[in-house]
DNA sequence: AGTATTATTGGCGTGACGGCCAAGCATGTC
DNA sequence: GACATGCTTGGCCGTCACGCCAATAATACT
């Protein structure tokens, strides 16, 4: 393995990390969209203002959202579509997994194609 | 946000969180090309390989690969191409965000203001 | 049986993450 | 200026993930 593939896989686990946590799905959903400031998403996950907040910090160090001052308000949206497109083909990949096949070899034997358009 | 819905987005962050680590996502591309025994695996993550034997062992419980015993051997492989998908998606859209334009003008063009019913 | 090879499991230290509280900053309103 | 509103930051703490070591399977070979 290349110095180069180490620095390519470490940004790429970055980027799925900085995703992979259920408010922040929500977070991204949301602003799928529309843009919104950080009291309406707080509201929709339930957790307190400052949590939110820096799941917001944490997505926008990733690259995944921006967000842009209107008065005392901070309104976030996606950076790009990219996103969605990419959470969609997590989907996809999820739905041709069905949950609690996961671990037996019946769900997981001959399934050679998913059905994933590709 | 419904129980469902939390159930829902809960699934898709243990997924991401389980590719979320750059030695589980060169094991990924590894077994895009061929089956592989752990200590291949381990020689090229060039980690302990009871390291490598958890991360394979976490990304099994996740649905993501699945193991066959061939004598002392473990081969492990993909479950279904959509992980290549996946990752294929996700990798599409780094390319398009490259690093440093996480501001561009991209999301700019539905903005609604926020507060503003919708 | 005895040994070697391959892999898995348990345990532990370390470090990162997620959550809330308290405090601070920025803007708008009176 | 004084106050209210919306958000962010720093700090603390509990929990969890990662990594290696040691020990334990499980199978193959002699």
């Amino acid at each position: 393995m290349t110095e180069l593939d180490r620095r390519r896989l470490t940004r790429r686990a970055a980027l799925l990390k900085s995703l992979a946590h259920p408010s922040r799905l929500l977070i991204i959903e949301m602003l799928e969209k529309a843009p919104r400031c950080v009291g309406e998403l707080t509201e929709a996950v339930g957790a307190d203002i400052t949590t939110v907040s820096k799941h917001l910090s944490v997505m926008k160090r990733a690259g995944l959202v921006r967000d842009e001052k209107r008065g005392t308000f901070s309104e976030y949206s996606l950076v790009c579509d990219c996103v969605t497109h990419m959470v969609d083909c997590i989907e996809a990949g999820m739905e041709a997994r069905p949950p609690g096949s996961a671990a037996t070899a019946a769900g997981a034997r001959r399934r050679k194609s998913c059905g994933v358009a590709r």
